[in-house]
DNA sequence: TATTGTTATACTCTATAACTATA
DNA sequence: TATAGTTATAGAGTATAACAATA
């Protein structure tokens, strides 16, 4: 199921982490470069190549933040957001394609039961 | 999750690619080299070092096979043996916090929905 | 003192090509 | 020709330590 993924994603030249990298600075624009780190459980030192990546290709670009010149705040370019989308619908036909094999609530049941996996405790 | 199962097998010196070849090398000893790396969908390239650690800790051993020189039959030592009983021991801990969390019969519907997604087509 | 971004480094897992000795 | 085991190598992903700049 994962390998789909990366196929269906391989066309676009993205990664699953680079796509998760801009669904977050596409979905939260704005957000400080460790944050989006912290949120997708990539530590902070892996995300630089990570966003360096993004950034030469010109999907990502790193601003300035007022009143803390440590940080970068990450935003989308336009090209970006058109391999964002292009990535998303890509990513709706993977859906498409395991909700066909799961039938029909099957996802639902399926989310609930693993988030149960995730519970602490 | 999969954290806990490499925390619970730490303390016994297992990874669990290695706790794999032991559990199926136990299960089936006498298998090819070849075909407990197949089982397990490891490449025979890599599968290499893997089986050599474990021979190096006197945990396995490679055999002659009658009839081919090319290949190796695996089995356990009685020390291989051991350690699989007392990792089959955590691994049965680590399954019953993953059935307290998923509730009576979750487990039976996780792997269900499991299997659909694995389905060919 | 603590945090942000960064570099360097190392370790695991995985993938491919090529070799050898056998079949 | 094909197969079993092996070696070498390269690429991801991930983990930690340490540094400079800034808070």
């Amino acid at each position: 199921m994962f390998d789909d993924v990366i196929r269906s994603f391989a066309e676009l030249d993205l990664r699953p982490g680079q796509y998760s990298v801009l669904a977050v600075v596409g979905h939260r624009p704005g957000l400080k470069q460790s944050s989006v780190a912290a949120a997708l459980g990539i530590q902070r030192a892996n995300f630089v190549a990570l966003i360096n990546a993004l950034e030469r290709r010109g999907l990502a670009r790193r601003s300035a933040v007022p009143n803390d010149r440590r940080s970068y705040a990450l935003h989308l370019t336009a090209e970006g957001e058109r391999v964002l989308a292009r990535a998303n619908a890509r990513a709706a036909v993977v859906e498409a394609r395991l909700d066909a094999k799961l039938g029909p609530g099957g996802r639902a049941r399926l989310l609930s039961l693993l988030r149960r996996l995730g519970a602490h405790g």
